[in-house]
DNA sequence: AATGAATGAGCATTCATTCAT
DNA sequence: TATGAATGAATGCTCATTCAT
């Protein structure tokens, strides 16, 4: 009775796009598929031709999430620009978040940690997204090291894999902090103490000077 | 004149530890008052006799909560070891989540995070309790770093609340990686990598030395 | 744009209809959403699809309660008759109320009165509701009075807005004594009394004199 | 273990003022037991050991309340003066609910006359004392009328009963219009109405002067 | 395909009543 | 006697999901 020609895709990504802002203004419990349904412009039982049920949406909603927080790294990497030199301008990167007129999406992380996890023992993609994701930003992170270590930027003494977690675990942890309580942290000024911390932590003890000053 | 004698607090704590132990097995969302009831042991109804409703419950579980996560760390405070020393002994007891039997109790803190926030506008204690938690735990850690600066353990040109700050939030993105995905996150490993990245962070340059030996 | 298609107007007198019934048996306390939905057919959670909460169901209740008790006054007045006898005729309506097998609903006015009463000081659509259908009815009265004034039936010296309301009442109240105590009270007697005292009350002095210049 | 002699009486007294004061205030159904208890100052429990349920103490109330209603119809019956004048004394004593601070209480007569009809089928004694109480108010102005008819005040062609249930109701339904609508009705003007109607309707014919004119 | 009307499982919360002390 | 702690039945309301059109 009702037939019209769509873009399945296109629909779906509305709709997501939709419960994503949605999602970041009043959270996952509190947002209701009428909720998505009215900001996407479609009626109410659309919104389960394109997704099974409300996790289903919280699921794939994730990558869209992800896109919102995707800072520009890409430019970064393909610059060609010393190993501490990308580490520094990505670290930098976050800074910006300060000027974002809200932290809905950002605080829309820890549901999207809440929900993750519960979906541990469920066949649920939503914490293998996640896992992806954090993976993959730790290679790139990994990567950068590896690079580092091997024009002697870097220490030769440190596991890559763990600084690279180490350095996004402190972005996302001073950023809790930060977003908890903006009062207490500058974002600007913990991530400038991050970047010169960890440097100092991963670059060669005193360069080169000290070990010609002082060979064995 | 002649009632039933009851000790009140005592049973709101019995309320409030069978609370997180539902919370640390369902979230928050997922955990009924029912539940709560039945794992305390008694009605429902009297539930509410010692909170006055569910947020309540959760706010008031915070504190309790952090008992669950509190590591020993007066023991080491108050031991007579260096600022280094103290430093180090404390980002070991991380560690110990590693033999916690499970991570339950962890992942509570992503509805923590997602609840405080969203109380974010309300009268909710639940944010403030949170913050105060997390100030003094920085205040913890800038005191020894203080310490540390004071006796030359550790740089002058640190701001402790940050270096503070950083070490709080490494420690909890690192768990946050670690609970989302162990597979990948050997938190012993992680945390020995953070311990030595920092501690070289924050250090001083070996140049005391050197200098004293070859002044200028 | 393509749904099921329903006349709610239709759907919503319908449960109006259903929760009248109720409430005539029960009383508003008494009567839950459940017992409303099972009255009308549908679900209970489709009578939140046309009422926002109980509340809201009571007060749009009232009109539909007034259609119930609505005499057939329009037919009156619109007759080519004296307002002597637009009055008799009106007050003779009241003691058909007699022959309605029970008195459940005219009952409920009493639990009208009290939820009115009660909305006083809230923005409550229903005391709003109740005064304006008393003002109408007053009017219909008075112009019937100031009728009557006009062509010599009724006294000159009445106000004929508290005429009005005194003969509503009376209505009123002879009617709460008959429902409260129908062995004491016998409804056809009351009204007419009621005209009959109501109406010397008001006639013109003298009647004596017009029999004599009008006798038969 | 706990004893105590009290005056079971005064007790049960102290707990109707005090339940009267809530029901004024919030009507009966949203009085609590516990509401009643601390506004008798005893314990929740206590309340059961001198009323067998809410219910009762509703219905106990009922007496209790009309102590507040009452005018002192008393001193007026007793004086010597005429049918007559007795009446238009005590209808004038209506208006006097002008100066009452709140109308509270007399809102609560639309609770009583609910919630005695609801006990109409049960064996509840509200609704017969709710009856006595008309039943004895209608006899008083009865006598008044009969009265008057024995002494020529008042017609003879009158019944006395109804007279009395009109009057009544007359009170009745204009102080629901006025606690209802205050802005439309002025008590004393509305009671000025009603005395002067009711007294010319229940007056013989033609007073002194139509006698005199036309003597027989 | 699209829709929104219909639904009922599910939950937080209230409160009259009981009863151990 | 007096009490208030304990209780669970009862209820209003929400919302994910279904399905007739």
């Amino acid at each position: 009775m009702c037939a019209k020609v769509v873009d399945k895709e296109e629909k779906k990504d509305r709709i997501l796009k939709a419960a994503i802002g949605e999602f970041a203004k009043k959270g996952f419990a509190k947002t209701t598929i009428s909720d998505i349904a009215q900001a996407a412009g479609i009626g109410k039982g659309t919104v389960y031709e394109y997704f099974e049920n409300k996790e289903e949406i919280i699921n794939y909603s994730f990558n869209y999430f992800m896109r919102f927080m995707q800072f520009d790294i890409e430019t970064i990497l393909i610059t060609e620009i010393s190993a501490r030199e990308k580490l520094e301008q990505i670290l930098d990167l976050f800074s910006d978040m300060n000027n974002w007129g809200s932290t809905d999406f950002i605080e829309l992380m820890f549901d999207f940690w809440s929900e993750g996890i519960k979906n541990k023992n469920s066949r649920g993609g939503l914490l293998k997204d996640m896992n992806k994701f954090y993976r993959s930003y730790r290679e790139i992170f990994a990567d950068i090291i590896v690079k580092g270590m091997g024009d002697g930027s870097f220490r030769k003494d440190i596991n890559p894999g763990y600084i690279a977690a180490m350095i996004i675990g402190c972005l996302d942890g001073i950023t809790v902090q930060w977003v908890l309580d903006k009062e207490a942290i500058d974002l600007s000024e913990a991530i400038k103490t991050i970047k010169s911390t960890i440097l100092k932590g991963i670059l060669p003890n005193q360069t080169g000077r000290s070990v010609k000053r002082r060979p064995k």
